[in-house]
RNA sequence: GCCGGAGUGGCGGAACUGGCAGACGCGUUGGACUCAAAAUCCAAUGGUGCUUAGCAUCAUGAGGGUUCGACCCCCUCCUCCGGCACCA
């Protein structure tokens, strides 16, 4: 059994090093403005209760950078925590009986217990649980602040509403129109009072701040919520109604030089105006009939693009403001009620789908714009809209005007003559954050009859969450029937008054949860300003793409209220954003629910956190999505006990060696070997820097770290013609180059080659040019592109004396021969190519 | 429909700034060790052809272009993935 000694153990080295980091606090970190700082981060977990591979992904590339970071001398800020308010907890109470707290609790617990064993190097002090009264009182306390400068209001918005539950649905709940819980009863929309954040108070700040991410953002990430916010440049413009003088319609245009060609004015289903326009209009009844059942079909979003276009005359003219022309009012279920003024001006030439809609209903088709290139249009033989910009034609006064100068010229004259002006709007809206919901922070206000709504003053903070609430998933809230909850006093004249009962959407929790980590445990503030201002803005920030928009869209809103309130002085929490791609099994994402989760837990069993952690570093690069393979993850097992081995090897000559410092390293004396050796280091240190510095591509520095490895092992052996000290350096740059990926392993095979004291206080080394530099190249010889030898020549050479061996070479003599040498191109230590005729 | 991203061996992927396509790993095949197996070690491994120690040739989704030279740049197209989706 004693040749067993000589095994790596994965389960004893990681037990043993966590135990020692864990004793000296090695990852602690704290603010020190002597100390340059790096705070990586990922992004918050939600405790389900499992983590498997695709999150521990996310935590290696996490934890390496920290790692990399801390070697070069960073003070490095490395926290995590639990987003642990929502619905789940909320349903597993409603089906099982266990109160949401503990179900959340005993997730935490799993869900550390497996951290804690893969050995991430997270600063423990720090750790939130967002669901806990120490933390959700912050977010009490912003919406107070906010509630104080107006960015938090009430006003009437739908809920998805389940008659047969008579309850409010997440929507998430909603699956195809109908419950979760009864699939055939479709879902309502039910106007109630709730809470709005005003986050488009900062739309245009959202937007022009992006430039400021454009380094360190992904592109596509900017995209989406570029197009999230969607501003758009147009007009309003108003249309008197015919017979009607007390209403005018509105309509939004980002196309005011289509005017001329108005068909029609088209209203939403749900246009405020609309049921004046239609009263006292013949067959009244059959009119709202259809009108019910086109805002019935307006509330399927999702179908919405496919839909067909369906229209309703109400009998009622508008007076285009332009031409004086009357066009006839409809209503069309495809205009938005929720966008611009809810109506449009119908322009069957230059829009596609008033071109659809007007065929359909017969309506004129005027051409106003012809293209400037190509054949000229004609109207009557138009397939589909023209909607490019050109040359304005049949558009009165505007006749000869280019499209955007005739969008100026009238939009400043509807200006002027008082029936529109220019205006932008934004597919932006305010952010609904009331929740019928249990499980969440309820939003500290309080109704009074005499005083109306009055918000709880800052020292009765935090209103705490009831713990012994019924959890049915019936009903109204359930906060609502908690009477020791919603009965109070009100809190200016004591009369009887009930409690907000909604509460809060868990994105208000995760919006500004990485400042809480600068000072977790402040009673008296969410965080003091001095810590944020040292450790912000956020360095790193890792996570997946689902939360490119809601997510890192609230928190940039978040910091500009925190900037606003005179809390810190930063624009933006995240300098740098990195997006990593999914693990996936079968070609699905992993997890619970389509049942091909790969456990952390199981992995960590098999085969070591190192060789899991190694593996989800080395199977892809970072950014792409990586499908899972068992024998992928043998190859890394299989390499780290190559690497055990290799230590163990010549760990007893060399325990007592003073290894050479590649700095001091005498080359005029060295070996063949050592020469070979230090320079195949010095350039895999090079390149794995760099990789970890700016390229993240994980997965190369490995395979050259691989290389490297293979490049000793070839070497073998290697007491032979190198010396102990530099022999011992060799070794030992390979396992510092290896411990931000298997931190174990390498923490175990630095003390066995004789090295006292935890890795994590080693510095990385720093390359040495002249040490990595090739005295000799092979360089390739093509001709006219092709390849066709390769000669040895030394450093240094000229272009012209490089050339010159490369003729000289027999192969290539022989291929030259009898032709004309157009020209030879010499690319230094890369390639020749000689063009011949 | 619009906006992103991606297409390279049997598989995951590499190729840094336009310079030897296929590094590294997996798999497969052959060999060594073994009574045997596992583990380990060694070797081979894109296709085709040939006068087969080698050499030629084709090959990075398809077609074209720029260049001495293209996985990389440009144009056209195809496929897949993701986001938004009647946003006026």
């Amino acid at each position: 059994m004693n040749d067993k000694l000589g095994e790596y153990d994965p389960q004893r080295i990681e037990a043993k090093w966590q135990k020692i980091w864990e004793e000296q606090g090695a990852f602690n970190a704290d603010a020190d403005p002597q100390r340059r700082k790096y705070y990586v981060l990922e992004m918050l977990p939600y405790p389900s209760g499992t983590l498997h591979m695709g999150h521990m992904r996310n935590y290696s590339i996490g934890d390496a950078v920290a790692r990399f970071k801390r070697m070069r001398g960073l003070n490095v800020l490395h926290p995590i925590g639990w987003d642990s308010f929502g619905l789940p907890a909320e349903n597993a109470a409603i089906k099982n009986g266990i109160p949401p707290r503990q179900w959340t609790n005993s997730n935490i617990q799993q869900m550390k217990a497996v951290c804690k064993r893969f050995g991430f190097s997270y600063d423990w002090r720090r750790e939130i649980s967002t669901c806990e009264p120490e933390y959700y009182r912050w977010n009490q306390w912003f919406f107070l602040r906010m509630l104080e400068r107006n960015l938090a209001y009430r006003k009437r918005s739908k809920v998805n509403w389940c008659p047969q539950c008579q309850t409010v649905l997440a929507n998430e709940q909603v699956v195809d129109g109908c419950c979760w819980r009864h699939e055939t009863t479709a879902v309502e929309a039910k106007e109630i009072e709730q809470w709005f954040l005003r986050i488009t108070k900062y739309s245009d700040e959202l937007l022009d701040d992006m430039a400021e991410l454009q380094a360190g953002w992904p592109e596509r990430v900017l995209v989406m919520q570029k197009n999230w916010i969607g501003k758009s440049f147009g007009a309003r413009v108003r249309f008197a109604v015919a017979d009607l003088p007390a209403i005018a319609i509105e309509v939004f245009t980002t196309r005011i030089d289509t005017i001329y060609g108005v068909s029609a004015v088209l209203l939403s289903p749900h246009h405020p105006n609309l049921p004046e326009l239609i009263a006292g209009m013949p067959g009244n009844n059959a009119t709202q009939e259809r009108l019910d059942s086109m805002r019935k079909v307006n509330l399927r979003a999702a179908d919405l693009a496919t839909a067909e276009k369906v229209g309703l005359f109400t009998g009622r003219f508008a007076l285009n403001p332009f031409s004086g022309e009357r066009v006839p009012i409809w209503v069309a279920n495809f205009v938005l009620a929720e966008y611009g003024t809810g109506a449009v001006m119908c322009v069957p030439a230059h829009d596609q789908r008033d071109f659809e809609f007007a065929e359909k209903y017969r309506l004129p088709l005027k051409l106003v714009v012809q293209s400037l290139h190509g054949a000229s249009l004609r109207a009557d033989q138009m397939e589909s809209a023209y909607t490019e910009y050109g040359r304005s034609v049949a558009s009165g006064p505007y006749t000869g005007l280019d499209s955007a100068a005739a969008i100026e010229k009238m939009t400043a004259d509807a200006e002027a003559k008082g029936f529109g002006k220019a205006e932008t709007t934004y597919r932006l809206k305010d952010w609904g954050i009331s929740r019928q919901r249990y499980w969440g922070t309820p939003i500290p206000v309080v109704y009074c009859e005499k005083c109306g709504m009055v918000p709880v003053p800052d020292n009765q903070l935090p209103v705490k969450l009831p713990e012994n609430v019924a959890l049915t998933g019936e009903g109204q809230s359930p906060l609502a029937s908690a009477a020791d909850f919603v009965n109070t006093k009100c809190l200016k004249c004591s009369a009887a008054a009930r409690r907000e009962t909604d509460t809060m959407d868990t994105f208000v929790d995760s919006s500004w949860y990485f400042y809480r980590y600068t000072d977790a445990h402040n009673d008296h503030a969410p965080y003091d300003s001095a810590k944020v201002e040292y450790w912000f803005p956020i360095d790193q920030y890792i996570g997946g793409i689902e939360h490119a928009i809601l997510h890192l869209i609230y928190s940039r809103f978040f910091t500009k209220v925190m900037r606003d309130l005179g809390l810190i002085r930063h624009n933006e929490p995240v300098r740098r954003l990195f997006s990593q791609g999914m693990v996936q099994k079968g070609g699905r994402a992993m997890s619970k629910s389509h049942g091909n989760v790969v456990g952390a837990d199981e992995m960590a069993q098999k085969y070591g956190c190192d060789t899991a952690r190694m593996y989800t570093l080395f199977a892809a690069p970072p950014a792409k999505d990586l499908e899972w393979s068992e024998e992928g993850i043998e190859g890394c097992a299989r390499f780290l006990n190559k690497l055990y081995r290799l230590v163990d090897h010549h760990a007893e000559n060399l325990r007592n060696v003073n290894s050479v410092l590649s700095e001091t390293v005498d080359l005029a004396h060295a070996t063949s070997k050592e020469k070979l050796l230090l320079r195949k280091a010095h350039q895999t240190l090079k390149r794995v820097t760099s990789d970890f510095e700016v390229r993240w591509h994980f997965n190369s520095s490995i395979a050259l770290l691989m290389e490297y490895y293979n490049e000793i092992h070839s070497q073998e052996p290697l007491e032979r013609d190198a010396r102990p000290e530099v022999v011992k350096r060799i070794i030992e740059l390979l396992v510092l180059m290896l411990t931000p990926v298997v931190p174990h392993i390498c923490e175990e095979l630095w003390q066995m080659l004789g090295n006292s004291g935890g890795l994590n206080r080693v510095r990385w080394p720093e390359s040495r040019d002249d040490l990595s530099k090739e005295d000799q190249f092979e360089i390739p010889v093509q001709i006219n592109g092709r390849l066709r030898g390769k000669i040895l020549v030394d450093d240094g050479l000229t272009d012209d004396e490089v050339s010159e061996r490369a003729n000289r070479d027999p192969r290539i003599a022989q291929l030259l021969q009898g032709k004309t040498i157009v020209k030879i191109i010499v690319v230094p230590r890369k390639l020749v190519n000689i063009v011949i005729r």
